[in-house]
DNA sequence: ACCTGAACACCGTTCAAGT
DNA sequence: ACCTGAACACCGTTCAAGT
């Protein structure tokens, strides 16, 4: 009886590891990697895989970096910006409601070179919608901000909704009720808001938000 | 010799237990709460703190409940609603700021109470500035939104610059140099944005976004 | 009711040893 | 060069036992 597992044939690579990591996270949500799961799955021992990847931090970088790759390369290019911008928008918006351990990681590492693609495609559009150079730099700053922003905030209750076990309907329905109990004289903004939250989209709420700032970045020309 | 420790004589509450974890987090940041630290700080064992606290997320929400009531508290009621707008969002980044944790924890559970108070603050003083009410919730979510997530990434930035060595200058300078050094053809935005970077507050583009924000809602009108 | 701290079931990471 | 897996130094959490 052999008492070590067969050595895999084929090589292992930081491409395989990450695609490995990136399967897990989104199968179990963020506490589902871990170095033991990553093993079982590849078939291999701690040592293989920090022979290709410095740390944990590291793994969760890199497979950050093919997500918002992957997105920005799947992105059409439009003829007119301000549909370009929504489009952009809205592709990161969905890519990181597909794996919410994106908005996390986003958030908690904002210079990530995947990050350049993005303010790249969202700076130069915005100069294609003619902003004045002195807002330039600040509105593309603020929209890329928002955009990670909000969907790391959707993310977040996704997560929310998977680790948990409740569907999204129950889950708005109850912050709702609890909404709709707050005293109307003391809460009376949150109190009406109760009843939009239950029937309200999320995706539509984000692009209406991008609609707004765009329509606060149409007012400077 | 005593085999134990000395018993506390004042007795623990949650809210000296949350305090002290506040303090363990603005001092050694997330990484540095742990219950061993805590027990230590406050001279008890762990079925103590348990006995109050569900358990370790229970601990950071209800930390971080308590940094945004304080600044909820704190914050100054003014006549103009579109001045008061940009009071409350930089108390609430500047909030951020100071508390790193704050920002990771608010972008970890966005659904918590403490919000409530931030969504009827900003979503009354929206409807001051007479958005139309059809509008009024997307608007108050996308704000909202936009606080807490630039909030939230700054604190990111400012995590990174505590645990590391690096002081903020030299960062940006770093960073600022890779922008520098992508080719000009294939990054025009980014190559230009670098000189930017280094010059450029937070704080003041934060506030840039929530005007080029308001100036979106006045359009509404 | 409130508190103590040994013990348990996990982590990420290291490293001597194998091929 | 690349891989294995026992071992180490941590975690959060539990719980029988104390006051």
């Amino acid at each position: 009886m052999a008492k070590r597992a067969p050595r895999r044939t084929d090589g292992l690579s930081k491409e395989v590891i990450v695609q490995a990591a990136a399967a897990i996270l989104d199968d179990g949500g963020e506490a589902a990697l871990t170095f033991r799961a990553l093993t079982a799955r590849l078939s291999t021992g701690y040592g293989a895989i920090y022979h290709h990847v410095a740390n944990k931090s590291d793994l969760l970088a890199a497979a950050t970096d093919a997500v918002i790759a992957r997105v920005m390369g799947d992105a059409v290019v439009e003829a007119e910006p301000r549909e370009a911008l929504r489009t952009v928008s809205l592709g990161l918006f969905d890519a990181i409601d597909a794996h919410p351990w994106v908005g996390a990681q986003l958030s908690r590492e904002p210079w990530r070179p995947a990050l350049l693609e993005v303010y790249e495609r969202i700076g130069g559009l915005l100069e294609a919608l003619e902003v004045p150079e002195r807002a330039l730099f600040d509105a593309a700053g603020a929209l890329v901000n928002y955009v990670l922003g909000v969907a790391g905030q959707n993310a977040a209750n996704a997560r929310l909704l998977t680790d948990g076990e409740g569907d999204r309907a129950a889950f708005l329905a109850t912050v709702s009720a609890q909404w709709e109990s707050l005293a109307p004289e003391k809460y009376p903004f949150v109190h009406k808001a109760a009843a939009h939250l239950r029937e309200h989209d999320d995706r539509e709420q984000f692009l209406a938000g991008v609609d707004l700032f765009l329509a606060g970045v149409a007012t400077l020309r």
